[in-house]
DNA sequence: CTGGATGCAAAGGTTTTGCACGCTA
DNA sequence: TAGCGTGCAAAACCTTTGCATCCAG
């Protein structure tokens, strides 16, 4: 479990959850820093960063990594899955339950498998709606 | 299906190719150039990086753009899943059979769900080894 | 020959960090 | 009051790109 340090609940930090939990998106960081920025216009972009690390590590928001294009956060921790538009990143909420992921039986040699999760992709409506092709480079898509 | 442009069949083209297929580490783009220097001193990392895309696009490698801070490659593109280290971002083969993941039934607003796969996660041996926590810092860990 | 590919270096985009000051508990 | 958190700016990181030159077909 991760660490629990003492922790303060600063203006930015309550800002921050409340923010990103009001929005439906899965910001990544600069899009939250938007959203912060109109209730603290002082705030600064690192502090956005700090503290997600900081609620992260609490348990209070997750982080959806996708390597070498930006993070995206999520407000909501009830366990659900995500969709991924493989044009431009974005990230949806899939609205089925998830099911326990069976892991014993599975393998790899010079791992210890520990869990596992489906990861949806797809085309979101923006995209479908302005033609783009359904696999621009790759089933990743670049954002 | 990703177009097919003309190409050519350089050295460096096929040096990276060869050696992504030697190297089952699925190694980030800057270890795949240290392995490929060996051969070629002279080579960038940006033609690594090039090569990599056209390679991709091509359908020849890999871009396992799962999580980590770096992308990583992978030669084998038989469908096969992969586990990440949460600790360290290694990523590894599972040795199962891929199942055929039957996405209809699954929905998600503002989006069209078109395929899904199963995402492993674990810890590696090395980082075992060394005692690290499952969890350094949440789920997904950092390279 | 021709135009795709390369090497080099600079730029680009995202995230992290050092520091002095501020503010929560 | 203590020491975590903040704003600012610089740095770190990873990846892409402009350009002159090279070379595979």
């Amino acid at each position: 479990m991760a660490e629990q340090r003492p922790q303060r609940m600063t203006r930015q930090r309550r800002i921050i959850l409340e923010e990103l939990r009001k929005l439906k998106s899965h910001p990544t960081a600069d899009e939250l820093y938007d959203a912060v920025r109109e209730r603290l216009p002082r705030i600064s972009l690192g502090t956005v960063y700090r503290n997600l690390d900081v609620l992260q590590e609490n348990g209070e928001v997750l982080k959806l990594e996708s390597a070498g294009s930006q993070k995206r956060f999520d407000g909501d921790t009830h366990p659900h899955y995500h969709v991924r538009c493989v044009h431009c990143g974005r990230v949806g909420d899939v609205e089925n339950e998830v099911a326990e992921l069976d892991v014993t039986g599975f393998s790899a040699p010079g791992f210890t498998i520990t869990g596992g999760t489906v990861e949806f992709y797809g085309i979101c409506d923006l995209c479908r709606e302005r033609g783009a092709p359904s696999r621009p480079d790759g089933p990743q898509g670049r954002q």
